[in-house]
DNA sequence: AATGAATGAGACTTCATTCAT
DNA sequence: TATGAATGAAGTCTCATTCAT
């Protein structure tokens, strides 16, 4: 049999794309992308049919990376505030060390170039999470309001990753500082 | 000497330029702003001498726009509650009312053809703005975490405008809720 | 106002199209097609939004042209014969001169580039060759094989015009005898 | 040694270049060809050591198998007329019978990726065949037209051939009518 | 100043051919 | 020999910018 398709190869396409998008935008040229991979050109389109596909399975990619970070440890039965804390610090985690791919995931987010199908794909095991959101969602000034706390803990943590970026002698304060904002929402 | 250059044509660009990125993106031919502006290609470049000029000057204007509206009115004695409340209201207000600018504003503060010449120019008269953002950032959660309390008010308000977008009957339930979210903070 | 988009140019890459796609065939890359032509790669597309549009624009341009000899001073009241010796000539003196335009339009003819609407685009005053071509179809070998004559002169002059090139010491017995082969048929 | 080549397998790429070529012109990929064919990629250039060879095999292939019918059960002994019907019916059948062969043939012959070789080639076992075009070549309309029998002949059984595909209920009526109009140029 | 045709670099993608397995 | 991933040249088309009118 010939050479199979190698999904380090799969892989490093996506680490490159992550490396290159992050500094052009969405708009950086697979040859860039391919070469950065360390393959020829035309190998990109061997893994990823057309750009388009290339950017929705990176967002997949990214996605899935950090639902998984968020339940890993999830501890299910704690309080309340300890199920935040620890989608807090997890999130913040992902966020503060791969700034690039926080960068990427947020263009991934507002491009047209990702459908809604893509949008549509959720992981597997968030239940809890869920529910955690749900109960938070219940409390303080998010009553009435249906939606805002995962939109308010997503802005929060890119407001509070932003802020970490470089700064690692506060960043035990900033972290603690973002999170206590979004505590005493559901106070 | 020959026509001289007019304002009006030049507002135009500017506002055709916000129509078609808000619906395109960044990369939104240059071609097709000149067409929606009612002028010609090469027109525009009389206008900018580059679409990275075009874009800067774009950023400049709905940033100097925001915060003209910020300034407008500030109740400059008032105690701090309602002063930051005017600024919530304000900043909502115009992020609420005109989503195309939002989304081209935020598009731009990510973009890297945004120079950091331009992210440094400041609007005068917001001494006063910046005088109660630096009272807020004195108190409660904000506290110890320098330049926190914009970012996260920024945030604040994205993430808001983004849930009022469409559902009329919920603003004020949304607009209350989001300043809740952060005047809990500075308790 | 800016440089009109002058038809002479329009005409050059038409003329460019015919000489390189009778050498290449209808896979002639447009950069060949504009260099011949005497202008930029991108130009070309000023003048044809894609590769489909100028082939097809060639096609109806030699269907026009060919079309227009055979109705130039065709003798609508002579008798059947002289009529047919006319189409006859017209068609052959066409395709024996412009030889390449005769290759060319054969290979649109078979291409599955032309569409349906071109081919169904008809030039105007064709009524009495048409009137002929039905007189013929009522005699001799033809009769009762409908639509017979035309293919079978087409293929005529083409066979023959195949022959006449680079020969002109026989081109005069060839243009006879393939004539003779036709009316023959007709007897 | 390791495995022979397959002369299956071969014949099988012969099969599909026809399949694929009829349908999608010369262009058509040499990897489409190949999954049409049942075998791999690469395993074309096992048996076709360049897309260019295939080509021209295909050519010998297609023109010796007509040969070989207009050959098979030639009457060399009987009058004229019927050596001409007999070469008439024979081409005719196949035309009508293969028309995907016939098409890729008239590819074939017009493309320049043919070679001059390859169009000199000859079959063994024609001599008849010649003899009886001569023959044809010294009678009526054909007399000092050296060489035009053979090129209308083929260009009438094309046009004839392209009148019956399809018309089943017609088709006895063109056969006839085709040859009617060979043979009275040769009276 | 205004226009829009002209330019050519560069984007994405295809494909004949090579070569590791 | 068979496989199909790998390669990179080449093709079509887009677009910021220039420039003749």
């Amino acid at each position: 049999m010939a050479r199979a398709k190698s999904p380090e190869k799969r892989q490093a396409i996506l680490t490159a794309a992550i490396r290159v998008i992050a500094a052009q935008g969405l708009e950086a040229p697979t040859a860039k992308i391919a070469k950065e991979a360390g393959i020829a050109e035309g190998s990109l389109f061997t893994y990823f049919e057309t750009k388009d596909v290339l950017l929705n399975q990176l967002y997949l990619e990214l996605k899935r990376e950090l639902n998984h970070g968020l339940r890993t440890g999830f501890p299910s039965d704690a309080r309340l505030k300890d199920r935040a804390r620890h989608i807090w610090d997890q999130y913040l985690d992902w966020a503060a060390s791969s700034p690039e791919k926080r960068k990427v995931l947020t263009m991934l987010k507002v491009s047209d170039r990702v459908t809604e199908a893509s949008r549509s794909i959720e992981s597997d095991g968030m239940e809890s999470l869920k529910i955690a959101m749900a109960e938070i969602g219940e409390r303080g000034a998010f009553a009435a309001a249906p939606g805002l706390p995962t939109t308010v803990l997503t802005a929060l943590v890119d407001a509070t990753a932003e802020k970490m970026t470089g700064k690692a002698k506060l960043n035990q304060t900033y972290r603690d500082a973002g999170f206590d904002v979004f505590w005493r929402a559901t106070k």
